[in-house]
DNA sequence: CGCCGTGTCAATTAATGATTGACAAAAGTC
DNA sequence: GACTTTTGTCAATCATTAATTGACACGGCG
C-alpha cells in the first residue's frame, strides 16, 4: 500500500477563509472592515472569503501573507487543496476515461 | 539572513507546459492532437498550456496527473510557482502599502 | 495534384473574481 | 428613547479569463 503523496482526504480541506476568520482575526482583534481596508481590497470581498464562498487568489494570499507576515505560501496552499478536493470530485467521471502512460 | 522559505527567486520559473512539452510529449511520443484526445481538452487549450500561454488549472492538473501517472501535485506546484512570481511583480507596489502585523 | 495532419490565429461563450450600491439588524452616542 | 454609525448580507454590474469552435497556412504523402 502506498501511503505517500495522499492527494486528497476523504474529508474536505479546510478553507483558508475559516483559517483567517477563527483564528487571525480575533487575534488581531480588527473589525472585518478595517482590516479589508488595510489589505485594499471591498469589505465585501473580505466577507466572501470568511464566508468560504470566494477563493482566496495569488494576489489575495500575497495581500494576507504581507498582512499577516507569514507569506503567501499557507494560504495559497490551503486554497488549493481545498480547490483540487473539490476538483476532484467534479471531474471523478471525467478522469475514470483517462488512459495512463505510466505501466497500467 | 533568512535563507528559508525563498518565497520567489529572481528567474521566472519555467511554466509547467514547457516541461510538458520538453520532457513528457517528447518520451511518449504521441502528436499534440493525439494527447489532447486523451486528455478530454480541445487540441488549441493543449496548445496554449505548451506554449505557455494558458495556466494548468486544477482540472488540467487532474487530468495530466492521470494521464503522465504521477498526480496533480507536480503541475499545481509548478503553476503555482509561476503564478506566484508574477502575481508578485504585479503588486509590488501595492503589497508596499499593506501593514504587517507581526512585529514589524 | 489532392488529401490529411499539424501548428497558429481570431471570435465566441461561459464562468468567475472583484467592485459598487443597497438594506436590515446590532452597537454606540447623545 | 431617538439618532447615527457600524456590521453583515444580498443583488447587480464589470472585467477578466479559461475553454471551445471555426478558419487558415504550411508540410509530408497517397
Amino acid at each position: 500500500m502506498n501511503m505517500q503523496s495522499p492527494v486528497s482526504a476523504k474529508r474536505c480541506p479546510t478553507h483558508p477563509g475559516e483559517l483567517l476568520k477563527e483564528d487571525v482575526l480575533p487575534a488581531l482583534r480588527l473589525p472585518v472592515a478595517e482590516a479589508a481596508r488595510q489589505l485594499g481590497v471591498s469589505r465585501q470581498t473580505l466577507y466572501k472569503i470568511l464566508g468560504g464562498t470566494a477563493p482566496v487568489t495569488p494576489e489575495m494570499a500575497l495581500r494576507l501573507g504581507k498582512w499577516c507576515g507569514n507569506g503567501p505560501g499557507l494560504w495559497l496552499r490551503m486554497q488549493q487543496a481545498f480547490d483540487l478536493w473539490h476538483a476532484e470530485r467534479a471531474l471523478a467521471d471525467t478522469l475514470a476515461g483517462i488512459p495512463s502512460h505510466v505501466m497500467g
